[in-house]
DNA sequence: GAAAATAATTTAGACTCTAAATATAGGTCC
DNA sequence: GGACCTATATTTAGAGTCTAAATTATTTTC
């Protein structure tokens, strides 16, 4: 008279799923924890709770420690146990227009290693865009000294919308066209579990995980480049929209013009176009050396143009940061992608102009996260799925 | 050896819970249904639907039905249990600026009564607001023949933005102050368990239940008139950001113009200006004549000048629509508020606008719901407040 | 009135938890 | 080194939940 633990029915069984899977995360988050450290966190008796322990040990998700013993110590020694962040690991993926970073980390999200490399794009195969993927992934985990057959969960960004079901929406660019398989490709090749994710929405997670949006629960981050998106969590949880493409503002960019380095350059070539009087253009500059960083830097160096410039850029952003104020009301908005770097320039401009575009202006901050914040998120992403999907996981055999 | 059926342990007794709470979710749904019906919807035994429905019926939620004979029947007849939608009942409040109107509605949401009584509002005194509010409700009440002990939860819509715990924002405008207190002050006369909220909000949920928008899950509703608010739904979850103030688009007003019916008229007013030269004015209007009405009914009368103003009005919609679009992505749009009866007019321009707005147009309706429709979107929250808590809900006496 | 059909009810068993009683492992103290 | 003290582990008993199988009940049909 067997319970069905399979199935979809109830019972009995599905108590000990929530136990464990509340000790797990106990586990997870804080370090080793003696036995009476899980009953004042969970609630359960000290009975059960060190018999889902055991279950959790045997199933390979936990290890038993040898009891701590500091200072001087009274009655019989507790049973200390602790999660197991070396029982699989997972792999971020960022894939880029030209490149693809792997990030391979712990199930703590240590991060292990990593290895990136070029991407053909254009009028290259599919294939080789693939190989490409699969090959930076293999490396980093070589680097990681971990096998394929250890990876839990893979996830992966793309500078594409992607929808609940993780399906990249049709319709985008032709190298997109690339992304739409890589999730089964992946799978096909190394049986990796893949979840396939809009890039602003992985800067999101990264920020909120280990950047400047750590803990708060409604946050914007501005992946603000040639392409303009935004990855918005609110109450924690990321939005995606019917078809994925919320916080896709490509077209914005349009409307407001660019804020990545062609952006700014452009700009620049305009204003110097505007003050044509003047002595040859903005700093002195032949307008084919007008880039991004030599505005940033000659703003540095108090050029009234590239100032000027720069101000009407706080302006576009901030106005960009106010129609994100007012209808999602996030805590902090945070800027990242390739203006990142350069940002904190800007800061001072968006914030004094945010309070006259919107009543609810939120806090802002420049991402510090560098070039590796989207396999960050990707990492993060990975993580989330495994915690999510643990006691349904076989672990494969110990390293 | 009792199981601490209370407290925050668990145990078996939450399987029952989970049980409990998916039966008579499936009764509330559909019809009465036979047990071998539940025993197909939820997957559980004959022997525990019964056990569960029993349980049900004796703590008021469901009863037993006479078994249904229709056409020829053989076997032992099947026990049938319904839903008891006159377990108690819900009242919906819309608190407006000027008026307050109830709607009372059994646990199905069928309505059952209303009433409605104009508000004092400007420099009367607190108490009288509330007064006047709590009459409304009782009117409501005494037209559905009910008494306000069986009231198990009610709505209320205020014009301000409500947080998750739903607190109103401070530092709103004056009348405003008042709806801070209203959910305690209902409490403290009634017993009654308020749930406030954004008034856009419950636009967004009767559409969504009742509307225009019915089983999606992805919706922006906008509430447009002398206020311009909308109403978020992603996933099928509301939208509040960090402080309520998501989807407060009152400033976007200031930016684009208002689209309510003294926006309309100040719009038409400007264009008769700009068109000096013409006889008089829009179609020979004084200005002061020139209302929202005439504007719309001369337009319908194919008045140029009214045409045009109605081209700019849904521009500026169009405008804002489309930065819903391109944030959110939902699937559905809908107009609601004081533009509703009008908007239809505007559909045409707004539609024909938005996909040179946006990559991701919404479809846009119109709602057809009529003034009640934040008292119906308050039933509706208060509804949900009700299947989330029946089980803890302790029921009244029967009428 | 027996047979067939359908569904309700009963019974046995498995699994989970809590709570209380009992056992254990290390210290300390004499 | 043995008694004792302390904090924890382990065992035991009991209650609640489910499933599955066996049994019983009710109705129609022949």
């Amino acid at each position: 008279m067997q319970q069905g633990t399979d199935s979809g029915t109830v019972g009995p069984h599905v108590v000990r799923f929530v136990t464990a899977r509340s000790v797990l995360a106990e586990l997870r988050r804080g370090g080793p924890l003696t036995a009476g450290e899980l009953v004042e966190l969970t609630g359960l008796t000290r009975a059960t709770a060190i018999a889902v322990c055991e279950d959790l040990v045997r199933r390979g998700w936990a290890e038993e420690h040898e009891p701590e013993r500091t200072g001087p110590q009274r009655g019989r020694p507790p049973r200390t146990f602790g999660f197991r962040a070396d029982a699989g690991v997972v792999v971020g993926l960022d894939i880029g227009a030209h490149k693809a970073t792997a990030l391979v980390a712990d199930l703590r999200g240590d991060p292990l290693g990593s290895a990136s490399g070029a991407l053909p794009s254009g009028p290259h195969p599919v294939e080789a865009r693939l190989d490409a993927v699969s090959a930076a992934a293999l490396a980093a985990l070589r680097a990681a000294g971990s096998a394929p057959e250890r990876v839990l969960a893979v996830g992966a960004g793309v500078a594409a919308p992607v929808d609940r079901d993780g399906r990249v929406a049709e319709g985008s660019q032709f190298w997109e066209m690339f992304d739409v398989g890589v999730a089964d490709a992946l799978f096909a090749r190394h049986g990796w579990h893949v979840l396939l994710e809009n890039d602003a929405n992985l800067a999101a997670l990264a920020e909120q995980w280990r950047g400047a949006a750590q803990g708060l629960d409604d946050v914007a981050v501005l992946l603000a480049g040639e392409r303009l998106g935004a990855g918005l969590i609110e109450s924690g949880r990321l939005l995606r929209g019917r078809y994925g493409a919320a916080g896709e503002l490509a077209f914005l960019r349009l409307v407001d013009g660019a804020v990545g380095p062609h952006g700014i350059a452009q700009l620049a070539r305009e204003w110097g176009a505007e003050a044509a009087g003047g002595p040859g253009g903005l700093a002195g500059l032949a307008p084919r050396d007008v880039t991004a960083e030599a505005v940033f830097s000659a703003a540095d160096d108090g050029d009234p143009a590239a100032r000027a410039v720069l101000g009407r850029l706080a302006e576009r952003m901030a106005r960009v940061i106010a129609v994100l104020s007012t209808l999602l009301n996030p805590e902090l908005v945070v800027l990242g992608g390739a203006v990142a770097p350069s940002a904190a320039q800007l800061l001072p401009g968006i914030r004094g102009a945010l309070p006259g575009l919107t009543d609810t202006p939120a806090r802002v901050e420049v991402s510090g996260l560098g070039g590796d914040a989207l396999a960050l998120g990707a990492v993060r992403r990975a993580l989330d799925d495994v915690a999510e999907r643990a006691l349904e996981i076989e672990l494969p055999a110990s390293r």
